[in-house]
DNA sequence: CATGAATGAGGTTTCATTCAT
DNA sequence: AATGAATGAAACCTCATTCAT
């Protein structure tokens, strides 16, 4: 009933922890069942096998980042403050579960298996979110319209993955959240100069000179 | 002498087109040495074991990749264009070498033990080389000079990275140069709309209608 | 109580299934409790293993066979009839019963564990039946008794399992009662061909004549 | 070269004795890996998997079996002596076999998996054997034509393989060369009294001479 | 230099059985 | 009586690596 629940959070915690510390080839289930306090044996009541144990862990942690990701953004209306706040949360995201951001960035997000397998399916959801600011952007005229939205995407979710990766792979030392508002500031409006524009920044901080040139924006 | 040689490369190439059919621990030594022709035993005496075999791959070809990359960019002089080019090469690159492109794109660039190990110095250099491009865009003043240049750099790699990932995780199906002028745009112009510029495009086509209309867009 | 014998043979039923659809081995006692619609502790409260279980077939099932045979034997005087009868009935029933016979004749027949089992009395008493017919057949004259009884139910037994096993290992396909009449036959009157006999008889013709022509034998 | 061969029959021959000793599933790699005097994982250099080694033992010895056979048979020229000889040769090959014949006997030859498998050739060339002597008897008008060959061939193969099997599940105590010439003498004529016959022969008498007294049977 | 036979550690998975509810 | 969650032992098989030839 309620038990089973729990038990089966309880496996699942300690794969993430587990999973998360070396790859998934070189994760042993004995160390996963003795992390969760559980015999080896148990483990394969709750999930079909290592693989459908490893896949689980974004079965449920997609849900609750696409959940909170929604709720995060409820309010903002301008698309480039949602991107912001997307970028932001992305970033708070896996700082706050590296754990789990060590999988899913590290395997997963590479692994044709899990592209294949069912639980690919929260991924999807959470990159059809991802759309949809974009498109909403389009719609109120602050996004590009002159290129296409799966492209967008591309740049938006690459830089994002690119900085979370190199951060993980450098042994999460930094803050993450530092580069928050400049990355978003180069996904808004790129690495080039641009004359007259202020784009889409919020901090109100003026980042160079050109802008002064501008006419001001919102 | 010549022929150890020979005898390495054939090993090598072995090695590329069978890593890059499934991962590292997915893949036995034993195919390796059909495929190319020698003994199992025979590939210890060229490499040390099966990791330095794997990461011996990128050894060679970033070696070429920069060699190469070099060669394309020279002559070149506006930074925007060298982006392009940059980014042109690199999708060609990946587009000419599948097999490795799959070693390194999902196994390798996510390793940490890779990150770790001597082979990762081309990596660096390739880094270098996009690093160096965009402080030269800055130097001539038409890259933002109000961002930090590793974090441009994320945008320009991620992206780049983003879009080769996706392509070989879907089979390899389309024609990833096909959207290689648009991602240019992209990282040199961000996703949002700004006012009256004339970014680094270089095909002068019109890239929207929104341009023309010119300022006042909010 | 009369409960209790129910679902005991619901559970021995199922048992007789599924064990007759592979072997004890790759037989689970959750896919027979499955069957049964029980659960699996239960099927401890009416079985002490799962080798008791598997035992526990045949010490219902001889225990039919055993009163069955006796019924269709009563009323034929001559023992060659019985050995007849027994014949047919013998083909007859594991034609009948195709699960329990792929369980006796491909498993417990050849199993010392099962021969050294309190369940191998009901065969007992199936060979004790055998035997009887065969000295019957003695007293009366009909059957030779320059041999030993024993082997004489070798060759009656050996040439009636021999037949039912290969039937079994062949999927069942035929028809096994076809061979009933040369099958006994052949077990009473042998391969070779001896002079002055109606050894080939077919139908219910009175064979007693035979040994009115000629008593004396070796 | 021709070690190898001889690691084989080293493995081989382990494999006879211990599979012999319990049953398939009962038996371990590990267990005849240390009678063979090698590590494990040699095993799976000359074998498959568990079951191909297994399945292998009849493969060999089928094969000296039959060419033994055939050596013994050369020279009779009646078929009912070659019967005789068959039955002897077939109880002295399982007496002086005995790991063997546990495993075939009590395994193999209930098994479906052995009957479909390939080692399985061994045995139908061996069941050739026997038809042909029978069929070689009825073309010398010594074997009954009126009856089907291969029920015949059940009649013999059933009661040897009867006493074969019981011998074996009684612990081989008894010599079962003892029980030869009766059995043949039950095969060749039957359970049943027929006048004027020599049937019960047990000695070198000649059996010719009952074919004399009465010619023609149907 | 080349070979490839031999090694043996190590992990996933199954499943009969138990026992608290 | 019935349940079914939990157990944990046990074994097959793979494969990187070595080394004698």
């Amino acid at each position: 009933m309620n038990k089973k629940a729990t038990r089966r959070q309880q496996i699942l915690q300690a794969a993430i922890e587990i999973f998360g510390r070396s790859n998934f080839d070189d994760t042993s289930i004995s160390e996963i069942a003795r992390r969760a306090g559980v015999a080896e044996g148990t483990i394969y009541q709750y999930f079909k096998n290592k693989q459908d144990l490893f896949f689980s862990i974004p079965r449920e942690k997609t849900k609750t980042f696409s959940a909170q990701l929604d709720l995060y953004l409820k309010g903002v209306t301008d698309a480039r403050e949602k991107i912001r706040k997307f970028a932001w949360y992305y970033l708070h995201f896996f700082r706050t579960n590296p754990d789990y951001a060590r999988s899913l960035m590290l395997e997963m997000r590479v692994s044709k298996a899990f592209a294949r397998s069912g639980s690919y399916k929260g991924v999807k959801r959470f990159m059809s979110q991802a759309l949809a600011i974009l498109k909403e952007g389009q719609e109120q005229g602050v996004i590009r319209q002159d290129l296409d939205l799966y492209l967008s995407r591309h740049l938006l979710l690459g830089a994002l993955e690119h900085v979370v990766t190199r951060w993980l792979l450098k042994g999460e030392k930094e803050d993450i959240m530092l580069c928050h508002e400049q990355l978003s500031d180069l996904i808004l409006n790129g690495v080039a100069i641009h004359s007259g524009n202020g784009s889409a920044r919020t901090t109100g901080k003026p980042i160079g000179k050109n802008r002064e040139n501008g006419p001001g924006r919102s």
